[in-house]
DNA sequence: TTTATTATTATGTCCATACATAATAACGCA
DNA sequence: TGCGTTATTATGTATGGACATAATAATAAA
């Protein structure tokens, strides 16, 4: 007998083959259902997660067409740092450079959504691949979202793995980009001024209130991320 | 009435709030079909959604428990250059720089997971928004895969935009790196040599095949990606 | 002809029920 | 005590029927 996730790969093989074009409308699911002898319920139930992994539209009374032209999306694993190293077999460290709770600059004002003077706590720190340097952390924490932090001196566990406990789910907007070392970034990561970097920037909130603020910078010739985006529910075992 | 989206939103309130800690199981099926008031399956959907979020993992006869330790990841856009410059309302222009059938070189070659010295076609171009070069590509297609290909002069539409019409649905792995320019890379992009970029490294393939590799080359100073990765089926408007 | 009303249609969701399946626990035997 | 067998349990999936809802088409009224 015929699954629903038989009828999700039958269906994805007519999109990805273009048997049903991009544009197209597709058949309704009652159709469907006498075609593949199953009820309407279990084809409602194929289409409604390919429609949700971007595939197709869906609109009542005006049916199933398949989405004209897909971006292409890619999850990317936003590494843990600790657990990156480790994973290269490599042995991790970690050193905390400065922790002061002062006034924030503008800009951190402007990140965390506070007014600019408000106390804040600064994070400076680094973490090894064995000896060599692997990230340049420089961080904001928002003693309002987390009062926590205070009793933290993170000289210990870092406060990326203190925070990710301390809130375990918080929303979060990244950028990646490339830029030149800083004075600062290139002595700590062992690089000559102005060598490239890859630096991941990070912020994340909850309720509202911005959590923290987090600039890690890796050495370009060491570090990359990678994706791998597969079309889902495929032929190939995918479940 | 509860539905099973109120069902959804309910249960993830309880595990972002930690009533339902991390590593814990949570009640079962039949006794949230209780305390809610509806049908087993209605409580089934709405958890298997949030199973397939990754926020719970669900065993036969063990039950459902909160993951211990998500990993974040971010969902990228990859851009399509046209529509990102365009967005930016910058004008589109593209120029051919070079388009060749050449045997592939040796990391072509692997890539490609063709013999080397395989013919292969092998393309640079680059793009601008306004006057400002943004983008310089690399790329080889493999003409086993694409044989349409040797049709094409890639003069007016570039080699990804007719790519992505002729295969429109293909698997990728994409590299993200930032990197010294190189001398060719410098001079297209108007940088000096030496100077950060931010390289994004796509492989595509198809039912086995190799379609095509490609180094896209940004200048550091001008590109990023950016994210945004919310808490799924939240209080706060989702869906 | 334009506008308001009503009918039609495809999808959205629910339910009760049934049975399948995977994992674990309990049991019985050596 | 160790091991193989059986029972139990939570989730996984299918079904038919029912009604809801949004969007469109058809119709009637102004």
């Amino acid at each position: 007998m015929r699954t629903y996730k038989d009828i999700r790969q039958i269906v994805m093989e007519r999109i990805t083959s273009n048997e049903w074009p991009m544009g197209e409308l597709i058949p309704n699911e009652q159709v469907l259902a006498e075609e593949f002898g199953v009820a309407r319920a279990t084809v409602n139930r194929a289409i409604q997660e390919i429609a949700d992994a971007g595939f197709v539209e869906r609109r009542r009374k005006a049916g199933t067409r398949v989405v004209p032209r897909r971006s292409r999306d890619a999850i990317v694993q936003i590494p843990v740092v600790r657990e990156q190293i480790e994973n290269m077999g490599e042995n991790y460290r970690f050193a905390l450079i400065a922790r002061h709770i002062v006034p924030a600059t503008k800009a951190a004002a402007r990140e965390l959504s506070i007014s600019t003077g408000t106390k804040a706590m600064r994070i400076v720190c680094q973490h090894f691949a064995g000896n060599d340097p692997w990230q340049f952390e420089e961080r904001w924490i928002n003693l309002a979202a987390v009062p926590a932090a205070r009793e933290q001196d993170f000289t210990s566990v870092g406060p990326n793995e203190w925070l990710v406990r301390e809130v375990p789910y918080s929303n979060a907007e990244h950028t990646f980009r490339a830029a030149a070392a800083s004075e600062q970034q290139s002595q700590h990561l062992g690089l000559g001024a102005g060598d490239p970097v890859f630096v991941i920037e990070r912020k994340t909130w909850r309720r509202g209130k911005t959590i923290t603020w987090v600039q890690l910078t890796h050495p370009g010739d060491r570090f990359s991320m990678i994706t791998r985006d597969d079309i889902p529910y495929s032929d190939v075992a995918s479940v």
